[in-house]
RNA sequence: GCCCGGAUGGUGGAAUAGGUAGACACGCAGGACUUAAAAUCCUGUGGGCAGUGAUGUCCGUACGGGUUCGAUUCCCGUUCCGGGUACCA
C-alpha cells in the first residue's frame, strides 16, 4: 500500500464536511480563540499559490489551537462589492452578480482542496444583502453621531441640538469640518436646511464640499490610501484634485485614538510605523502673525516655535483665503498668472517635479510678532492649503524647502542655530544652541521649543496645536457595484432610512455601467426612490465598508436583529491573531479599527481595538524561466551555453519546466509556433535561465495551487509553503524542492505500513532513544508553531522521521503522538494515520503531545575546549535546570573534573541546557 | 530626501541574552537495486593548500574598523538590495 495522497485527501475531506467537524459553538466551559485571515477579493484570475500562505499559516495555528483545548473560531468570506470586481464585470460584459458568483464558486472549490479548517456556516459575503444591512446599519448610526473630544467618545447628535438650543457652541469641543461660533439665539432663528447645514459639519458620516481625488478613468472619487503617486492603485488612472461634494467619515476624530491604541497591539513595528506615519501627529503651535496695513492676522502652523527670529519670509498656499485680500494692485497681474499656472499643473505633474521651486511675491508685508521685523509675503505652491493653516514662516536657515526657496528669489538667511553650513544647505536638526534670537539666545533647540510655546500662549499670539495628516475618508464612489446608502434627499436635505426599512437593496440593473453624464450608474435606476418619491442617494459605498466591521458579523453571522448579539461579542470579543497582507496598513486595517472604535463607543463591541496580534505573510512572487532562441532561427540553446550565441530571451511557462529543466514535447506542443523547435543542450538537457518577477500572466510563471495539489496532494503544498522559508519575508515560488517535502511525508507513510503493505505498528515500549527524538520534536514543534516560524518546524518533522527510520521504529507510543503533533501540517494524512492506529474517532479530538523535560537531558559532556584558563562544556542538563542545577552537574561531571585537574574553579558561567564557561 | 528592514555555500534557508557557522531541504557527484528507465536507498558536497589515506591546516556570514579570551550575533563607518513615505511646515 503506498502513500496514496489522492485518495486520502478526498475521503478526509469529505468527511470533514459530511461531519460538520469544524463547526463551532460558542462554549463558556472552553477558552475561545479567535483566529482570522483577511478574507479573500474573488477576482477572475482564481487563487495561485501566493494566496493561500496566509491561510495555510492560521490553519496550522487553528488546528494547534483546538488541540490545545481551545474552541477555535476560524471562519472564511469573501469581499466581494468593490472596483475590480466591477471592472472585471465591465471588461468581460458580464453582470457583476453573475461574475461574482462565479469566481466565488471557483475560489471555493480551490480551497476546499487545500484542507482548511474553516467554519463554513458562518460564511459572509460583503454583497449579500443580508450582510450589508449592518454595513448601511452602521452609516446610519455614524450620521446620527458626533464625536465629543470633551467626552472623549462619539455621542447622539440630539445631544448636540439640545446643547446648540441652550448655549450655541459655546464652550464646545467636538469634531467638525471648520469651526463654527454661533448663539443660541442664532440657531433657534435657523431654518431646517440651516441647522442641517452646521450638523453636517459635526456628524461622523457626513456631506462636505471639499477637494476630492477624482479619477476619471474610473469616473469615481477615491480616498488617500486608494491614490499612490498621483495614480489610481486599481487600475492605474491619473487622479487629479477636485472640488466636489461627497459623502465623508470623520475618522479624524479618532486620530489620537488611533494613534494611541496601536501601543497595546502586537503587530509588527513596520506596520505600526506606517499606520504612525500616515497618521502624522505634529506637535505645534499656531501663531498669529500681523499684516502691515491690515488689521486680519495670519494664523501659521509651525513646529519650530524657535526659530520664528530666522524668519525671513511667509508663504501661502496659492488657494489661501487671503491671498486675493492681500495682493497688492502693482502685482495682481503675476499673482494672478501664477495661480492660473498651479491650477493647470495636475496632481501628478506637481508630484513629479518636487524639486522645482515656483512661486509669486504678493507686495505684502507681514510683521513678526516678537521683533516686529517686516517681512515679504509670497505664494507657493509647495504650501499645501489642505493641511496646517495653509500658511508658513519660511526660516530658510532652518528648513531645506525653505532653503531652496530663498536661494531661488535671493530672499536674506538669518541662521537662529548653531551647526551646519549654511552655505551649502539648510540646518534642519533640533539640536544646538540658539542664537540671533533676542531673549532664547543660548537656549538649546528642546528647551528654546518649550519656552517658546509658553510665550506664544502667554502673549496671546497663538496656542500649541496638534495636527494630523490623516485626512477624512471620502465615502462615496460614482459606481454601480456597492452598498447603496441608506440615504434619501427631502428638499436636498439628506436623511437616513428607519433602520427597520433596511436593507436597502441594490436594485438589479442590467446598465451598470458609468453614465454619459457624469452622474453615477444608480441614476439610470428606475424607480430608485422611497415610497413617498423621494430620491435616494446616487452613489454607493466603497470597498472599504463591506470590510470594516466582517470580523464582527463572523461572530453571529445569522443574527437578523443585530450585528453581534451582546452574548456572541462577550464571547468571542475580538480576533486573537490576524493574518494578511502588509498592504491594507493604511486602507482596510485603518478603518477597521475607527469602525470599531465608533461601536464600542456607543456600546455595541466590548474591545476597543479589532485585532490583538497581526500577522503579515510575505509576498509570493513568481519565478520565471527563460528559454534561449538563436536570433532567426528556430534553434534553442541551453542556458550554460547561451553566451557562444546571439540569443533572444522568451519567457516559457514555468509548469514546461521542473527543476528548471524543460519538458522538450511539452514546449514543442505549448505553442504552435515553437512545434517545430531544435534544441542545443548540455548534458542531454536543456536548462532554462531564470529570474525573480511578479507572478503575472503574461511572464507566464503563474503557479496555480489545484495543479501543486494534483501532482503532489494538498498536504505537501501545506508544508512545503511553509517550508519556503520564514512566514514574513517575501520570496519566490520556487517548485524547485517540493519533492523533498513530499519524500517527507511518504517517509511518514512507511513509518506505519512496511514493505508489504500492511500496517505495521507495534505495542512494544519505546525506548529512551526514541523517546528522546520524539519529546525533542513535540518541544521544537510546540516553541515553533507558538513563534510563527513553520519553516524550521518543518526542519525539525524531517529530523525526527529521519531519525526514526533509521532506527526502524514502528511502536505506537512514538507515532500515536507524532501523528497528533503533525496533525496541524498535514491534517490529511495525520487523520489516515491515526485511523491505521485503531482510533475512530478524528484526530481532532486528541490532545496536543506534551514533553518531558526529563528525556531532553544530553547524555555525556561532548567536547572540553581549553585557553586562557578557561574552559567551555557543552553538557548534559534538562532545560529545566536551573543555574544552580547547571553548575552543580558541571562539577559533578568526571569529563570536567579531569579538566579543573583538582582545581577550584573561580567562577562558573551557565547558561541552562547550553554552554558552561568555567575560569580557573 | 526621510523612516524602517535586510545582506550567511551552486539554491531556499538554519544557528543571534556572543560560545562547534552552514541544521533541514534542493541541486550536483559517486554508488546500490534494475535488462533499462523511473522510483527508492546509501555516501560525499563552503573554499584554498598539504597528504595515497584517516587527517591536518589556513581562509570564510556584503565591505572597512572597534569591543571581547571568543563576533554571523554588540558598537562605529561604507556599499548594495527591499519596503514605507514624501514639498505635512
Amino acid at each position: 500500500m503506498e502513500y496514496n495522497f489522492r485518495e486520502i485527501e478526498r475521503k478526509w475531506q469529505q468527511r470533514w464536511t459530511a461531519e460538520k467537524a469544524y463547526r463551532v459553538k460558542t462554549d463558556p466551559d472552553k477558552p475561545k480563540f479567535y483566529v482570522l485571515d483577511m478574507f479573500p477579493y474573488p477576482s477572475g484570475a482564481g487563487l495561485h499559490v501566493g494566496h493561500p500562505l496566509g491561510y495555510i499559516a492560521s490553519d496550522i495555528y487553528s488546528r494547534y489551537k483546538r488541540l490545545k483545548g481551545f474552541n477555535v473560531l476560524h471562519p472564511m468570506g469573501y469581499d466581494a462589492f468593490g472596483l475590480p470586481a466591477e471592472q472585471y464585470a465591465i471588461q468581460t460584459g458580464q453582470h457583476p452578480a453573475v461574475t461574482t458568483e462565479n469566481n466565488i464558486a471557483r475560489y471555493r472549490e480551490q480551497l476546499d482542496k487545500i484542507g482548511f479548517s474553516f467554519d463554513w456556516d458562518r460564511e459572509v459575503r460583503t454583497c449579500d444583502p443580508a450582510y450589508y444591512r449592518w454595513t448601511q446599519w452602521a452609516f446610519i448610526q455614524m450620521f446620527r453621531h458626533y464625536y465629543d473630544n470633551a467626552t472623549g467618545k462619539a455621542e447622539p447628535i440630539e445631544k448636540l441640538e439640545t446643547r446648540f438650543a441652550e448655549r450655541g457652541t459655546e464652550g464646545l469641543d467636538a469634531a467638525c469640518t471648520v469651526p463654527m461660533d454661533f448663539t443660541a439665539d442664532e440657531w433657534k432663528a435657523m431654518d431646517g436646511k440651516e441647522r442641517e447645514n452646521v450638523l453636517q459639519n459635526y456628524r461622523l458620516a457626513f456631506r462636505a464640499d471639499t477637494l476630492v481625488n477624482w479619477c476619471p478613468g474610473l469616473g469615481t472619487v477615491l480616498a488617500n490610501d486608494e491614490v499612490k503617486d498621483g495614480l489610481s492603485v486599481r487600475g492605474g488612472f491619473p487622479v487629479e484634485q477636485k472640488r466636489m461634494k461627497q459623502w465623508l467619515l470623520r475618522v479624524t476624530a479618532y486620530a489620537q485614538r488611533l494613534l494611541d491604541g496601536l501601543d497595546k497591539l502586537q503587530w509588527s513595528e513596520s506596520l505600526k510605523e506606517i499606520q504612525r506615519n500616515w497618521i502624522g501627529r505634529s506637535e505645534g503651535a499656531q501663531v498669529f502673525f500681523g499684516l502691515k496695513g491690515h488689521a486680519e492676522k495670519l494664523e501659521i502652523f509651525t513646529t519650530r516655535p524657535d526659530t520664528i527670529f530666522g524668519a525671513t519670509f511667509m508663504v501661502l498656499a496659492p488657494e489661501h483665503e487671503l491671498v486675493p485680500q492681500l495682493t497688492t494692485p502693482e502685482y495682481r497681474k503675476a499673482v494672478e498668472a501664477y495661480l492660473e499656472e498651479t491650477k493647470k499643473r495636475s496632481e501628478r505633474e506637481r508630484i513629479a517635479e518636487t524639486k522645482r521651486v515656483s512661486g509669486q511675491f504678493t507686495g505684502a508685508y507681514a510683521v513678526n510678532p516678537f521683533n516686529g521685523a517686516e517681512i515679504p509675503i509670497y505664494i507657493s505652491d509647495y504650501v499645501l492649503a489642505g493641511y496646517g493653516t495653509g500658511a508658513i514662516m519660511a526660516v530658510p536657515a532652518h528648513d531645506s524647502r525653505d532653503y531652496a526657496f530663498a536661494k531661488h528669489f535671493s530672499l536674506p538667511i538669518i541662521p537662529v542655530v548653531e551647526g551646519g553650513d549654511l552655505e551649502k544647505e539648510s540646518y534642519d536638526a533640533k539640536e544646538g544652541k540658539l542664537i540671533n534670537s533676542d531673549f532664547i539666545t543660548g537656549l538649546d533647540v528642546k528647551e528654546a521649543i518649550r519656552v517658546m510655546f509658553a510665550e506664544v500662549e502667554k502673549q496671546g499670539l497663538g496656542k500649541k496645536q496638534i495636527n494630523y495628516r490623516l485626512r477624512d475618508a471620502i465615502f462615496s464612489r460614482q459606481r454601480y457595484w456597492g452598498e447603496p446608502f441608506p440615504v434619501y434627499y427631502k428638499d436636498d436635505i439628506p436623511h437616513t432610512l428607519n433602520e427597520d426599512k433596511l436593507p436597502l437593496e441594490l436594485p438589479d440593473m442590467q446598465d451598470f455601467g458609468p453614465t454619459e453624464t457624469g452622474e453615477p450608474p444608480l441614476a439610470r435606476a428606475a424607480n430608485w426612490k422611497t415610497q413617498e418619491g423621494y430620491p435616494y442617494e446616487l452613489s454607493t459605498m466603497p470597498g472599504f465598508a463591506g470590510s470594516s466591521a466582517y470580523y464582527l458579523r463572523y461572530m453571529d453571522p445569522h443574527n437578523d436583529r443585530e450585528l453581534v448579539s451582546k452574548e456572541a461579542n462577550a464571547y468571542w470579543r475580538s480576533v486573537d491573531l490576524y493574518v494578511g497582507g502588509i498592504e491594507h496598513a493604511t486602507g482596510h486595517l485603518m478603518y477597521s479599527r475607527f469602525w470599531n472604535k465608533f461601536l464600542y463607543d456607543l456600546g455595541y463591541v466590548c474591545e476597543d481595538e479589532p485585532f490583538k496580534k497581526l500577522v503579515n505573510q510575505g509576498m509570493i512572487q513568481g519565478r520565471s524561466n527563460f528559454v534561449y532562441r538563436i536570433k532567426g532561427t528556430d534553434t534553442f540553446v541551453s542556458a550554460g551555453l547561451k553566451d557562444g550565441y546571439d540569443t533572444q530571451e522568451i519567457h516559457v511557462d514555468v509548469n514546461l519546466v521542473r527543476n528548471d529543466v524543460l519538458d522538450l514535447e511539452g514546449f514543442r506542443k505549448w505553442r504552435p509556433e515553437f512545434a517545430g523547435a531544435e534544441f542545443v543542450l548540455e548534458d542531454g538537457k536543456y536548462v532554462c535561465g531564470w529570474a525573480v518577477e511578479k507572478m503575472s500572466k503574461s511572464m507566464y510563471n503563474v503557479v496555480n495551487p489545484d495543479d501543486i495539489v494534483e501532482n503532489y496532494g494538498a498536504d505537501t503544498l501545506r508544508m512545503y509553503e511553509m517550508f519556503l522559508g520564514p512566514l514574513e519575508q517575501a520570496k519566490p515560488w520556487d517548485t524547485n524542492g517540493i519533492d523533498g517535502v513530499h519524500k517527507f511525508l511518504r517517509k511518514v507513510w512507511r513509518l506505519f505500513v512496511d514493505k508489504a503493505g500492511d500496517v505495521a505498528v507495534t505495542d512494544e515500549p519505546p525506548t529512551e532513544r526514541e523517546l528522546k527524538t520524539l519529546h525533542r520534536t513535540i518541544k521544537k514543534v510546540s516553541e515553533d508553531i507558538e513563534n510563527f516560524s513553520f519553516n524550521t518546524s518543518v526542519s525539525a518533522f524531517m529530523i525526527c522521521v529521519n531519525e526514526l527510520t533509521e532506527y526502524g521504529t514502528r511502536k505506537r507510543g512514538i507515532l500515536e503522538p507524532l501523528t497528533i503533533l503533525l496533525s496541524p501540517f498535514a491534517p490529511h494524512i495525520a487523520e489516515e494515520l491515526w485511523e491505521m492506529l485503531g482510533h475512530r474517532d478524528t484526530v481532532l479530538n486528541a490532545a496536543f503531545p506534551q514533553y518531558n523535560p526529563e528525556y531532553l537531558v544530553e547524555s555525556t559532556v561532548e567536547y572540553p575546549v581549553s585557553f586562557n584558563g578557561k574552559m567551555r562544556f557543552k553538557i548534559a542538563l534538562p532545560a529545566t535546570a536551573d543555574a544552580g542545577a547547571a553548575e552543580a552537574a558541571v562539577l559533578a561531571d568526571p569529563a570536567a573534573a579531569k579538566y579543573l585537574d583538582g582545581k577550584t574553579p573561580k567562577k562558573v558561567i551557565v547558561v541552562p541546557g547550553k554552554i558552561i564557561n568555567i575560569v580557573v
